[in-house]
RNA sequence: GGGCUGUUAGCUCAAUCGGUAGAGCAACUGACUCUUAAUCAGUAGGUCCCCGGUUCGAUCCCGGGACAGCCCA
């Protein structure tokens, strides 16, 4: 066995060994840590030369050791905890043999160590603890990757993202900021009185959006679940019941394919807002997002690739059909009829279109191929054909629209938001519709009565929006991928 | 799903027009009591992703496969 370890982790493996032969436990858990790294700092991050002279401050923490750097009779090493970094010195001289034997004969870089001594300032004046008494918590068997690289290559570090953590300062600032971001949102909607709520993953009828589930059993019930797409039926039944303003933060699932903007399992924030519309939301979502992106990065305007996205209210608003003229470059007339809608998009050899396809479905996908990419800074697009908007609430003027927008940011959808359809009827209708097309593509659909009967109970005015987490975190720590603001992506398994 | 590219030491990367591979870091041995990627000298470390084929000989050429990245659908 010993054979097929690399020279490193054999020669851990047998400190480990002479460890405990010398009666040190190398995983012991005996160690209660009082102060941590931050705190440290933070107490004596301004301190002097001289008060460290005049005042031994006495202090004992933990942490992996990141560096040593060794002189043989004394040694510099970095310890890290989860909240920050310090330099420690041990010295041969006024240290026990034992203790001295320890860290230079046992103690290896990556291990996690306990230290006690007196803090210092190094003739370079860096904070630094002086160790009197050092401890080995864990011991480390694989040696950290290489001190200056970090871990590059991309498959190892998503498969070990452990490592890439210890080793990628930016790595673990990304997933700091995207846990600042969350609780910046979730802040925001409690201040705005929304009651976080949790609705089931699982579900019999997968629906409020149109996307392949994931399909899973319940067996003691015998019943075929699927993992849901989005949580908007849920929502709104609960609207229904009262609750006037309701968010859940959660992973949605849909079983498609992977890329830099997809992974299956995707974090979505949805919320509803009774007695509003689609216009309110529109300037609810500009301040949401503009005091995230100044809470975050501490400006409206940020750098995004070669990008410099502006997040100052208000966003533009545009009509979709407007934006194809606008933005598009096409004329009015050009896309006044399906037929010419089909046309442009056949010339250009669009995929899955069809001569019956509605104007409206036909102006959104020449929309998300000719404008959707031009779209930087962030816009709302209004005025969604109804076609494509199953859920929401059919224009008072305009028959062929959905009071509906969909919010755009560096190219991508971020987010989309509608005035609710509460007409049962309308809806009961258009679930059938809907339906047909969903079977018609191989996606399980069936009309779901229960919502419809929530809908007879009377769900009121209400408007709501969903966001993309996993697209905002991207924007807003500069991440070109989406599996790098996701921890644990996911990967086909080895062999 | 299609196309292109990649996979070499623990890590970051070289090299080979087909003759069994090298550097830095890490490791090990030695020197060194204020370093910041410490420094200096030396040593060791490889199934060149896997399976076949061609060849006297394959990490390299050919075929198949695995995994990954990018682009397209």
């Amino acid at each position: 066995m010993d054979q097929e370890l690399n020279i490193i982790e054999k020669n851990r493996i047998d400190k480990l060994k002479k460890l405990r032969e010398n009666g040190i436990n190398p995983f012991s858990n005996k160690f209660e840590k009082k102060e941590n790294i931050k705190n440290i700092k933070e107490k004596y991050g301004s301190k002097d030369k001289d008060f460290f002279e005049n005042n031994r401050t006495e202090v004992e923490t933990a942490g992996r050791i990141i560096i040593i750097r060794s002189f043989g009779k004394a040694s510099f090493f970095r310890l890290r905890d989860g909240f920050g970094e310090l330099q420690c010195y041990i010295q041969k001289d006024g240290l026990e043999a034992k203790d001295f034997e320890l860290f230079s004969e046992y103690v290896d870089a990556g291990d996690i160590c306990a230290v006690k001594g007196h803090l210092f300032r190094t003739k370079t004046n860096e904070l630094t603890i002086k160790v009197e008494h050092l401890e080995i918590l864990t011991k480390s068997v694989l040696p950290l990757p290489e001190k200056w690289h970090g871990l590059k290559d991309i498959e190892s570090r998503f498969r070990k993202r452990y490592v890439d953590l210890i080793a990628n300062s930016e790595v673990r600032e990304i997933f700091k900021k995207r846990a600042e971001i969350i609780n910046f949102i979730r802040s925001f909607l409690n201040s705005y009185d929304f009651l976080e709520v949790e609705t089931p993953i699982m579900q019999a009828n997968p629906g409020g959006a149109s996307a392949k589930p994931f399909k899973t059993h319940h067996n003691a019930l015998n019943l075929d679940l699927y993992m849901r797409i989005a949580p908007e039926l849920y929502l709104k039944r609960l609207v229904t019941g009262g609750f006037d303003r309701v968010y859940e933060i959660g992973r949605n699932f849909r079983n498609e394919g992977i890329s830099i903007k997809h992974n299956p399992e995707f974090t979505m924030l949805e919320f509803y807002m009774a007695y509003t519309d689609y216009k309110y939301l529109m300037s609810f979502v500009e301040k949401m997002l503009s005091e995230l992106s100044m809470h975050i990065c501490g400006s409206y305007t940020i750098d995004y690739g070669e990008e410099k996205l502006n997040f100052e209210p208000p966003f533009k608003r545009i009509k979709l059909k407007d934006s194809l003229v606008e933005i598009g470059g096409f004329k009015p007339d050009e896309i006044d009829s399906a037929d010419k809608v089909f046309g442009l998009l056949s010339a250009r050899n669009t995929q899955g279109i069809s001569k019956t396809d509605a104007l409206g479905e036909l102006l959104t996908i020449l929309f998300d191929e000719i404008v959707e990419p031009k779209l930087i800074n962030p816009v709302f697009i209004t005025d969604y054909p109804i076609e494509s908007s199953p859920l929401a609430r059919r224009n008072d003027i305009d028959e062929t629209v959905a009071d509906r927008f969909e919010l755009f940011i560096a190219g991508r959808e971020i987010g989309n938001a509608f005035s609710e359809l509460n007409d049962p009827l309308e809806q009961e209708e258009r679930f059938k519709s809907q339906v047909e097309a969903k079977i018609k593509e191989g996606l399980p659909a069936e009309t779901d009565n229960d919502y419809i009967e929530a809908l007879k109970q009377g769900l009121p005015p209400t408007a709501g929006c969903g966001i993309g987490i996993d697209r905002a975190v991207m924007l807003l720590t500069n991440s070109y991928s989406i599996r790098d603001v996701i921890l644990f992506p996911l990967l086909k398994p080895i062999k």
